[in-house]
DNA sequence: CGCGCGCTCGGG
DNA sequence: CCGAGCGCGCGA
């Protein structure tokens, strides 16, 4: 037999297929191992044939077989999603498996057990430990290796062992991640309203359900209805949210619910942990995987549901190379499992509500809270006016009411700043000098904490200036405020609350987020501040206030699609205030009260948002009805990335000016940030009317990559930095 | 003349 | 990606 072998080296160069000569181990689907050049190098086994278009003589035969790993559906999604994306297929092979399992890094765990062979054996009533482990194991027959050492001393075991009165055993053990998250399953009456949902599901011909449901709608129990569905039925299904570690509650329910049969993937878990869930799905043991973004290559067969929660977060769209969107991947693995992929938002990003009403995409509504729960009490503070009156604090008098109610009542406030450490950024009083990053040309940030300054684009940390590095001047100012200061102005203000930080500075670790949510959910704290994090969907029933303390912070960036962000985020972090019985409250500070997208959020009105932006969209030519194309440049040498740059610019320039009908905008200027990570970042960008020139593009941009040039193409960019 | 660097090409 | 092979420029 031939094999078909695509080699795990992630370059055009050599994304083909590459014949060997495969023995009967060998199945479709198998990674091996094999040699490439002079050397081994592992690879996978897109397909089986007889013969071979190639010299029969200087086939190479497979000189491994490591595992059968990849499935079916895997194989036909890599074509499929190499050429989508413009990259080698090894690249997207290696997103089907967790990194460590691909090096090699990890296996099965075993465990030992001790079992009884010869009951009748006599044991010499001097040995006393063993007489008492022979005893013992009379009456338990088998017993954990390491348990009876510690009860009867290792020599005692290994010498009954030596004697075959006793013999190990080997049995494979699974590292289950959160185990202690499995609480009893409560099983919930459906509202009229997610039956109809379900219904209407159930009814529809479209691939694509969109549930579009205010926060605290109820969505999370029409996922899980639709995936205990799914596995009645025999088959397994794919749930995803944004960003898993953040949302503990959510896995105590569905550990609860589905038990052994939910297999969890993401990248807090430990390597084990990784590889055994990983591998329960893959056998079928486990039928659901939950997980984030990567878990939409998880190796399931069958597949019945796909659901995508949060279906707008920005974390569903890779940065990386492979730029994946994995509402996209989901959409293919749908087609070719013959399912539905419900995507479920309470703010649909405004290309997906587009489909939706368009369509193309079935849409569901939730459109009131469970129970019929108000939706919290909006009070706009206008910092201008505070400000007026001599309040330049970053706390409005609103805000301070609220926070004094709030604790007196012995209640949880949640505080959102979208801004992490202490000062935004340092600044030279004497010449004006922003403190900037060596490696990123991007300004530092100043955390108090650890008395340092840090950068948010490659976190290195650098010691405290005393002085200006540009003309050493002695007064250094900080400008901005972020969640630190907060913190700290908040102890001053209210020096009996207790108060916790959510950021990347304090979640590091393994389940950071998780612990401070766990002790936030435990009452252990009164007051959340922090950043995104803490306006993803979490329930805690004891939040009845909520402070968004710089509302039009997001609003000001040069990006088409920072209004549709601003109401998401608001929209998103109200919601974690008044959803048990106690009504909510928002105090929602801004510079700007009359902004549109603010008084929408504050109404709670998605449709008159989306009524305004996609009017806005379609007047200035912005996606969805214009695609904005970016071609990265990157590399070390400056000297060279402009020389590359100059290329691509001239290639693309051409298709320019021979198609300019079907450009808006066409031009290569420096990335608005210049430098990441030492890194010169040139770019040439663009607007296009269609996708009829995308192919193009990307040839024409790919071929101009060099050893040490990078050279990449972005489609619409979350972020333009 | 010989070696070092940069580029191109092949790998089954 | 990595290493082999090759051409050209420069120093003794």
């Amino acid at each position: 037999m031939t094999a078909e072998v695509i080699v795990d080296i992630a370059h055009s160069e050599v994304d083909k297929i590459f014949e060997y000569r495969a023995d009967d181990r060998v199945r479709e689907g198998c990674r091996v191992k094999v040699p490439f050049g002079n050397k081994i190098v592992d690879g996978y086994v897109m397909r089986l044939k007889e013969g071979s278009e190639y010299d029969p003589a200087k086939l190479k035969p497979i000189k491994e077989v490591v595992d059968g790993s990849l499935t079916e559906e895997c194989l036909r999604l890599v074509e499929r999603l190499a050429e989508r994306y413009h990259c080698p297929k090894a690249l997207v092979l290696r997103l089907f498996l967790p990194a460590e399992m691909r090096r090699g890094a990890v296996g099965e765990q075993y465990k030992n057990f001790v079992v009884l062979k010869d009951a009748s054996a006599e044991v010499p009533s001097r040995a006393k430990a063993q007489a008492a482990a022979a005893e013992f194991m009379r009456a338990n027959l088998r017993y954990g290796y390491t348990e009876l050492c510690e009860k009867f001393g290792r020599s005692a075991v290994n010498a009954l062992i030596g004697r075959g009165i006793f013999a190990l055993e080997k049995e494979r053990v699974n590292r289950l991640p959160y185990a202690e998250a499995a609480g009893a399953f409560v099983p919930r009456e459906l509202t009229y309203a997610q039956q109809r949902v379900l219904k209407e599901i159930e009814a529809s011909e479209k691939t694509v359900q969109l549930l579009h449901g205010v926060t605290g709608s109820g969505k999370t129990e029409v996922y899980l209805t639709l995936i205990a569905k799914t596995l009645q039925e025999g088959k397994s299904a794919i749930f995803l949210v944004p960003e898993i570690s953040l949302t503990p509650q959510m896995l105590t329910q569905l550990r609860a619910r589905f038990k052994e049969k939910a297999a969890i993937l993401h990248s807090g878990l430990s390597a084990g942990e990784k590889f055994d869930e990983w591998w329960r799905l893959r056998t079928g043991q486990a039928k659901i995987a939950i997980g984030a973004r990567s878990a939409v290559f998880a190796p399931v067969e069958n597949v019945g549901v796909i659901v995508i929660d949060e279906e707008h977060d920005g974390s569903y769209s890779s940065e990386q190379n492979p730029r994946y969107n994995t509402a996209e991947v989901a959409l293919f693995r749908a087609e070719y499992n013959h399912c539905k992929l419900i995507l479920g938002s309470a703010t649909p990003s405004v290309e997906t509500y587009r489909k939706a009403a368009e369509g193309e995409y079935n849409l569901l509504e939730l459109p009131v809270r469970i129970n019929e729960r108000p939706m919290p009490e909006m009070i706009v503070a206008d910092m201008r006016r505070e400000i007026r009156r001599g309040n330049d604090s970053a706390f409005s008098s609103a805000l301070c009411e609220e926070l004094e109610k709030c604790l007196a009542n012995k209640k949880q406030a949640i505080l959102f700043l979208n801004r992490r450490g202490f000062a935004q950024s340092v600044v030279c009083r004497s010449c004006g000098a922003v403190v900037h990053c060596a490696q990123c040309d991007v300004p530092l940030t100043y955390h108090s904490e650890e008395g340092c300054l840090k950068c948010h684009y490659c976190g290195t940390s650098y010691r405290m200036l005393t002085a200006c590095p540009e003309c050493g001047g002695v007064h250094l100012s900080y400008r901005g405020t972020g969640t630190q200061k907060i913190v700290g102005e908040l102890h001053r203000r209210f020096p009996e609350a207790r108060i916790l930080r959510m950021d990347v500075d304090t979640t590091s670790g393994k389940e950071g987020h998780y612990k401070i949510l766990k002790q936030f959910a435990a009452r252990e704290a009164d007051i959340l501040v922090g950043t995104q994090m803490v306006a993803k969907g979490h329930d805690f029933p004891a939040v009845t206030l909520v402070g968004i303390l710089d509302a039009d912070m997001s609003l000001h960036f040069a990006d088409y699609r920072s209004g549709e962000r601003t109401f998401q985020l608001i929209t998103q972090v109200a919601g974690r205030s008044g959803r048990a019985q106690e009504k909510g409250t928002v105090v929602l500070q801004t510079y700007d009260p009359s902004n549109y997208i603010l008084r929408f959020a504050m109404e709670y009105d998605y449709k008159a948002f989306y009524k305004h932006e996609i009017a806005l969209r379609k007047a200035t030519s912005f996606p969805p009805f214009a695609r904005i194309v970016r071609v990265m440049v990157t590399g070390e040498d400056e000297k060279k990335t402009l020389e590359v740059l100059k290329d691509v610019y001239f290639s693309l320039k051409e298709l320019h000016d021979s198609h300019s009908g079907e450009f808006l905008f066409f031009n290569k200027m420096k990335s608005p940030v210049k430098k990441i990570q030492n890194k010169f970042r040139y770019q040439v960008l663009m607007r296009l009317t269609s996708d009829g020139l995308l192919q193009e593009v990307y040839a024409r941009s790919i071929s101009h990559k060099t050893r040490d040039v990078n050279v990449y193409v972005e489609e619409n960019p979350a972020n333009m930095s």
